[in-house]
DNA sequence: AGCATTTTGGTACTTTAGTACGAGACCTGA
DNA sequence: TCAGGTCTCGTACTAAAGTACCAAAATGCT
């Protein structure tokens, strides 16, 4: 909700902005109105393009409820690593190879995340971890 | 998300008829353009709403799109039982007994979901089923 | 520097998961 | 009635996953 906030806020001042620079120039008569309307198009197509995006890239309001669950779970950042993979769908091996590690260290990280998720398997912990948010959907 | 935007175009529409309103009242001369002005953001913004949502249709409607997705993967009703406890992240034996048949009966419907949604595991089966919509996240 | 935590990795083991067959029981439409 | 699909279950096997325990580096903090 925060971010809704903002992005409602920041359109405002844009419209605002867009209208004062736009009374300026008929005052003045320095832009011609082609300039004038061809800014505001840009602008909203920016707007309207911005807006999508963010619905579409899954904004885990991160770095703020993430790390704070994270630490209530008492999961480090390495973790945190190895559970993202997991949650695509990874091997244990898989994982192993994308964070340059062996496969033992995933299954030391992984057999930790079980226990800090109260989870009995892996596929049971993607599912707690998506109840808590700690991972996007 | 979807009511979001939908409650930012609003808002941005009121405050652009407040503007105009404003306007109308003091300088009548101004009007039409500031109609156009408006005109063209809002139809910009529509746009570039359109293109970034005609990329990432993940419209889940349910029930018409899961059963036909289904019926294109060539997967059964009990297969997708299956798949559903799986993804709550249930061992073979668990979704056994909680739909009644033998550990077996289930390996064989997961193997063949496997192959049918062109998964290597059982947690790649979760997150591609998922991408395909035909579970809920 | 010193202590705590994290990260890494190994061995040895048990438990699930998954594959590859085969096969009987049950519906359903032609 | 019979073919075709689904659902069921089994055996035997291989491959992952997971547990338990240990221990050396690396890192972070004071």
């Amino acid at each position: 909700m925060k971010k809704t906030v903002f992005v409602f806020s920041t359109l405002i001042i844009c419209v605002l902005i867009l209208f004062q620079l736009g009374k300026y120039s008929f005052l003045s008569g320095n832009v011609s109105v082609e300039m004038i309307i061809a800014a505001i198009a840009l602008v909203f197509l920016g707007i309207g393009l911005f807006i999508n995006s963010n619905r579409n890239k899954k904004l885990y309001d991160a770095d703020e409820v993430d790390l704070q669950k994270l630490k209530q779970l008492g999961i480090s950042n390495r973790e945190y690593e190895v559970l993202i993979e997991l949650s695509k769908g990874l091997s244990n091996k898989e994982i192993g190879e994308k964070l340059h590690v062996s496969e033992s260290t995933i299954k030391t990280h992984v057999s930790n995340l079980l226990v800090k998720l109260n989870a009995k398997r892996r596929t049971q912990a993607i599912q707690i971890a998506k109840e808590l948010s700690i991972i996007g959907p």
